[in-house]
DNA sequence: TGGTATAGTATCCTAAAAGATACCGTCAGG
DNA sequence: CCTGACGGTATCTTTTAGGATACTATACCA
């Protein structure tokens, strides 16, 4: 495990994960199985759908997720997890976890300081 | 852990970890323990110092490493990870071994498509 | 007296990510 | 015949991240 600098492969997984709409479209789609397009939408709001639909291209190349189009009018497209992008949700979880101690660390930081 | 879509706290990670340079950085001080800025931007080629100051006070803001100035001239600085700061290592981790995993998958997907 | 080492700042510039907005095709239902 | 639902594209603009380059202070050493 020598020069692990040069070596760090941490930036692979985490070009998958970034960005402000991939982990919770990760994340939606890991708790709550298979959603169509317009389902992930609604249930992401702000975003756009320009946005979602490169999000969502972006996780299906790198083999993240599924995409499946039912050939009807209107259309219909479910997305899903792929068995491989399910691998991810350890680190997901993890994040998630620590993120929401890290909220509290934050207020716990700020009081120190108010009192300094 | 109903509506875990809009209180998703990936984010919080995500933004302490994400970055050229970030991870990189705290692999390195986990690994190596307290490093002074010199030594650090030795191992980080193509770094400027800009940056390299950038990264470090953001980090240091989160509480994630800690700075230490010798008063002498020329200038001593030693970076350290905090105890909160090491709480990142399993998520590190996991996200180095899923990058190193990743890598190898692209590969098969790349032959695969070859083959198609 | 001038150069070197260390740990920075200060400006300016480019590239990439994200967002706003408008447009498209097509079938069913009224 | 017109409207709405669905899942997109196509442009354009803004915001953010990252990088190049030049500059700083100060003690020490030759």
């Amino acid at each position: 495990m020598k020069d692990e600098v040069s070596q760090c492969r941490v930036e692979e997984a985490l070009e998958i994960v970034v960005g402000k709409w991939k982990p919770v479209i990760i994340l939606y789609l890991l708790h709550e199985g298979t959603k169509r397009f317009s389902e992930l939408k609604r249930s992401m709001p702000g975003i756009t759908q320009k946005m979602l639909t490169k999000q969502l291209r972006e996780l299906e190349e790198e083999d993240i997720i599924q995409r499946v189009v039912y050939p009807q009018v209107p259309p219909k497209v479910e997305y899903s997890m792929t068995d491989y992008g399910r691998t991810l949700s350890p680190i997901l979880e993890a994040m998630h976890e620590w993120g929401t101690q890290h909220v509290l660390h934050k207020k716990t930081l700020e009081s120190v300081e108010k009192q300094a």
